[in-house]
RNA sequence: GUGGCUGUAGCUCAAUUGGUUAGAGCGCCGGACUGUGGCUCCGGAGGUUGCGGGUUCAAUUCCCGUCAGUCACCCCA
């Protein structure tokens, strides 16, 4: 039986490390340009810090365990609890609106398929403590600045938008009574394709649920506005405060900043996550062969919930793993030019002692270096160079030159000079 | 958790209706090659054909189970 990892979970080869480290550089960079802080918080938490928001039918997707002391523990499935935790703790002392991202490893036991791992690493950004529908634009607005980081476009991702207080308005004005509001969230949520089959998935679900014929119809009537004039059209007269007017803020927002071509609006987006209130959007590519790229939405109930402290929220959590497939697919991932800077070379065996010498004192001016081992001819140790990418090859005991002078070659020119050693460094570094 | 499809070297794949010692390219290691890499040529290592069982004189090939991957469900970060 040879030895693997566990189903779902990842090794990383240097490529795949490699990929994963752009991939959180990109995030690095768009919390930076967004002025986000970044905070971690436990992988191992009580466990009741998730059944008691979610229910107990997550616990099938949880890791979890009894530690020796006791307790009853999981390895986290999501961030944002912890999140509401700790914000709750100190929000009151804490400047607003609070800008955090984080990038936790999270896990969940899950049937695993293509973008879907039973571990993963989560890109969380959140905006905590400001109602303005300028902090859902924002916090959208940073999502998509990931994806255009990272080299994608309009072309091939886009925003799906949607307010859950904008449908459940709909909703009652089409009739469906309050207490079934809930229930029909979910099974519009299932609604994501456009497709007749998933139309009459719909269909029975709704007459489950006990809003069949026309009510049904006109429940997936709302769930099929896929642009502004007919939202607002359904919607009616727009109060002020109300929930349209902020859909459309939030709108028109993303827009003045230029992203446009990314937003779609979709009455279909709910998110499955119980906790939001307001504004909810997913990234898709484009094809949709892939699941979404990132979810995200308003919660502003759920820092109460957690600790009592009444903190509004809005934030999206991206996961590594539906990205790495959509770089891969879109041919976005970066080669890596070169690995190290110099590659010492020794003309002889009895050079190898002034290699050491030489390539501690590179190292300790920063430059990254490697060198042969064993001491093969020339012809080997410039393959060697050759593999390892490296930028210049530094030949050391070169018979016509000083001691104080080497010979560089830069490996991708074939350009070769003498330079002192105590140049070395800087003219490696250029 | 349910169902479909797929599992051969590190990677991509081949192997006649079931037939002898499971092959190739790339990659890796070494040689040709004693002051200059990428090219070329030669050689080598690397496989319990995912694993287990069954049918058969004979299984990579057919059957069953199982594990893993993948797709669609369930569900969702």
């Amino acid at each position: 039986m040879p030895a693997t990892a566990l189903p779902g979970f990842r090794e990383f080869y240097p490529d795949d490390a490699a990929l994963r480290n752009h991939i959180f550089s990109a995030w690095r960079t768009v919390a930076a340009r967004y002025g986000f802080e970044e905070y971690d918080g436990p992988p191992l938490e009580p466990l009741e810090l998730y059944t008691d928001k979610s229910g107990a039918e997550i616990m099938g997707q949880l890791y979890y365990f009894e530690d020796k002391g006791g307790r009853s523990v999981a390895l986290r499935p999501e961030m944002t609890p912890t999140l509401a935790r700790m914000v709750g703790a100190r929000a009151s002392s804490m400047m607003k609106p609070i800008r955090w991202f984080s990038m936790p490893q999270l896990f969940r036991y899950e049937r695993p398929q293509r973008g879907r791992l039973r571990e993963h690493f989560q890109l969380n950004m959140d905006l905590i403590g400001e109602t303005s529908p300028l902090a859902d634009a924002e916090i959208i607005a940073a999502a998509l600045d990931v994806q255009r980081v990272l080299g994608l476009t309009e072309q091939q991702v886009c925003v799906r938008l949607s307010h859950r207080g904008v449908i459940q308005q709909l909703l009652l004005n089409k009739g469906v009574p309050a207490d079934r509001l809930s229930a029909t969230l979910t099974a519009i949520d299932r609604l994501e394709v456009d497709a007749p089959e998933a139309l009459e998935w719909a269909r029975k679900q709704l007459v489950q649920l006990g809003v069949g014929g026309e009510l049904a119809e006109g429940v997936l009537e709302v769930a099929r506005i896929r642009d502004w004039t007919t939202l607002e059209r359904a919607a009616g007269a727009v109060t002020a405060g109300g929930p349209v007017e902020n859909l459309l803020a939030c709108r028109d927002a993303l827009f003045q900043m230029g992203l446009e071509a990314f937003v779609q609006l979709d009455t279909s987006i709910v998110r499955g996550l119980a906790y939001y209130t307001g504004v909810v959007f997913e990234l898709f590519d484009r094809q949709h062969t892939l699941r979404a790229i990132c979810g995200g939405g308003r919660y502003d109930d759920l820092v109460k919930q957690v600790s009592g402290t009444d903190v509004p929220c809005v934030g999206f959590g991206m996961g590594d793993a539906v990205l790495t497939e959509l770089l891969k697919e879109s041919k976005l991932v970066p080669v890596v030019p070169s690995r190290v800077q110099a590659f010492l070379v020794a003309h002889s065996a009895a050079n190898q002692v002034e290699v050491l010498r030489l390539a501690h004192m590179l190292r300790d001016e920063g430059v990254s270096v490697e060198y042969a081992m064993k001491i093969p001819n020339l012809r080997r140790q410039f393959e060697q160079a050759g593999k390892r990418q490296a930028r210049y090859v530094v030949i050391v005991g070169s018979p016509e030159g000083a001691d104080a002078v080497v010979k560089i070659r830069d490996l991708a020119s074939g350009h070769e000079e003498v330079v002192a050693q105590g140049a070395l460094a800087a003219r490696v570094r250029s």
